[in-house]
DNA sequence: CGCATTTGACCCGCGC
DNA sequence: GCGCGGGTCAAATGCG
């Protein structure tokens, strides 16, 4: 994959008030702090079934568009709604904890969208090893499993497209990039960093429901 | 040549 | 204890 050919924006680095010229819908956002897990193979359930919750937020705040990646074929982006779900399913962070380490506790955040869109894996900005590709059973559809390929970023990434609807995609977030991305846009002389906003989020979410 | 992708094997947790 | 399912590794391969 290509993030740097890919005529995908970098969707996730959103500023507030720009238009996200992107070719995909945002459908849901979700944010699984604590380190639950809720997303996993529930993924498309969780947000069907967070659908209903009442904790729902527009996502306008943390989208937009960065446009520095060549922000090219756009269409319309409807940004609809944050879902927090705050599940507490916990499975295990990581089993192969011999091998690797969960480096600090910021890989706790997980953050799930579904977004619709063609295209199987979605430009963030950021540059994307994928390592791995697996048949789920809930799904029709394979997961695939990206690291954040940026050294000393352990940020993982699943994409799978919703079982129910193909045309969208679940894309899942485990972590938060301890860098900047190659996409990075500058807003207001400030980098607008995802995974950052993401971190806020999860972690303003958890501070202040408690 | 370096990096990304592919893909089968392996590991681990969980449920029965 | 065993099987299943999900997640990761790592060698091979391809591409720029």
């Amino acid at each position: 994959m290509n993030f740097h050919g890919n005529p995908n924006p970098t969707w996730s680095h959103f500023p507030a008030n720009i238009d996200p010229p992107m070719d995909f819908e945002l459908s849901d956002y979700l944010v699984f702090d604590d380190g639950a897990a809720g997303v996993d193979q529930d993924s498309s359930q969780s947000q069907r079934m967070l659908s209903s919750h009442d904790q729902k937020h527009f996502v306008g705040a943390a989208a937009g568009s960065s446009g520095s990646s060549g922000a090219t074929s756009t269409d319309t982006t409807n940004m609809q709604e944050i879902v927090k779900p705050t599940l507490g399913k916990c499975k295990n962070g990581d089993m192969r904890k011999n091998k690797m380490e969960m480096v600090g506790h910021n890989n706790n955040n997980k953050v799930a969208f579904r977004t619709k869109t063609e295209q199987d894996v979605l430009d963030d900005g950021f540059r994307w090893r994928k390592y791995g590709k697996k048949s789920v059973k809930n799904s029709p559809n394979p997961r695939n499993y990206y690291k954040c390929s940026s050294g000393g970023c352990n940020v993982k990434k699943r994409v799978e497209r919703d079982r129910d609807d193909s045309s969208y995609v679940i894309t899942t977030y485990e972590g938060v990039h301890n860098h900047e991305s190659p996409g990075v846009v500058y807003y207001d002389q400030m980098p607008l960093l995802v995974p950052n906003v993401w971190s806020f989020q999860a972690s303003s979410n958890s501070s202040s429901s408690s």
